[in-house]
DNA sequence: CGCAAAGTTTAGCATTGGCTAAACCCTTTG
DNA sequence: CAAAGGGTTTAGCCAATGCTAAACTTTGCG
């Protein structure tokens, strides 16, 4: 969590961006693991913690770790030696999710990536877009095809 | 610094994506420090500790920390209580950041977004991008000029 | 049904990147 | 020249995200 700290009025700071990327650091965990459980429902019919932590490359320990947190942030429930579920929340972040990486890979594919690239990249770039710029690549998108 | 582990024969993993991001995270502050320093340098004659941390939006002694990793990795040279240097590798790895900035932003602004939006996600972009998917910004600039 | 294998969780550790408060050094001024 | 004030660093804390090894469930087979 970002704790708050109490700039003082001393020279304002236009550190924003910087900021958001650390605010966005917080979030891109959490939303690659939802999207994540969210694809291996719709996949296998569950999301177990081995899954999750195949596919990210951590250790099992890391996941259930993870998890702990996010049930905590009222994103997943579970029971102990379960498998995994999402909350309404957790569905939702998961859509959202999807959504921004659909647009953020057909873009780079428009542009003129490799599907390899595409999909690798529009990993990393997903958490940093903002809407104006979802949007722009959404109209670019709109643009090309017509 | 990414440990590296040996991943064990078992089910051979394509979690390369979540993998990338990972490591790009670790190098990501790198690059903030490196470019931030490279710019007061140039605009100011020096980099002071203090303006890194103001600039950054964290806290001195944040800023003390980081810059002890960056010189054990051999990005910058400092003495206590005075201004910060790069090395040689401080300096293309600087270089290396202004360049892609430049492209990520120029390109966001091609691409028909605000000027604060541009400035804001190519920070945040940037350290993503690869380089197939730069190239092909460029070649959308160029196509765009013409 | 019981036990062994496979899968999960806990325990304990390390690193990174933040923070505040206190100690420290340098510079400037009286 | 010495002391005050301001900028830097150190000390010590916290949370997040990794890891391995050991403990603990579940499950499935004989």
């Amino acid at each position: 969590m970002p704790q708050r700290t109490k700039k003082p009025g001393a020279s304002r700071i236009r550190s924003a961006a910087f900021q958001r990327i650390r605010a966005d650091h917080s979030s891109e965990l959490a939303e690659d693991y939802v999207e994540l459980i969210a694809d291996l429902i719709d996949e296998k019919g569950e999301a177990r913690g081995s899954d999750v932590a195949m596919r990210l490359g951590v250790a099992n320990a890391t996941v259930v770790k993870t998890l702990k947190r996010l049930q905590d942030a009222g994103l997943v429930t579970q029971e102990p030696y379960r498998s995994i579920f999402l909350t309404g929340e957790g569905w939702k972040m998961a859509e959202d999710g999807r959504k921004k990486h659909k647009i953020v890979e057909a873009f780079l594919l428009a542009l003129g990536v490799s599907e390899k690239t595409a999909r690798i990249d529009s990993e990393g770039i997903e958490h940093h877009v903002s809407d104006e710029t979802l949007r722009a690549m959404a109209r670019f998108l709109a643009r090309k095809v017509m």
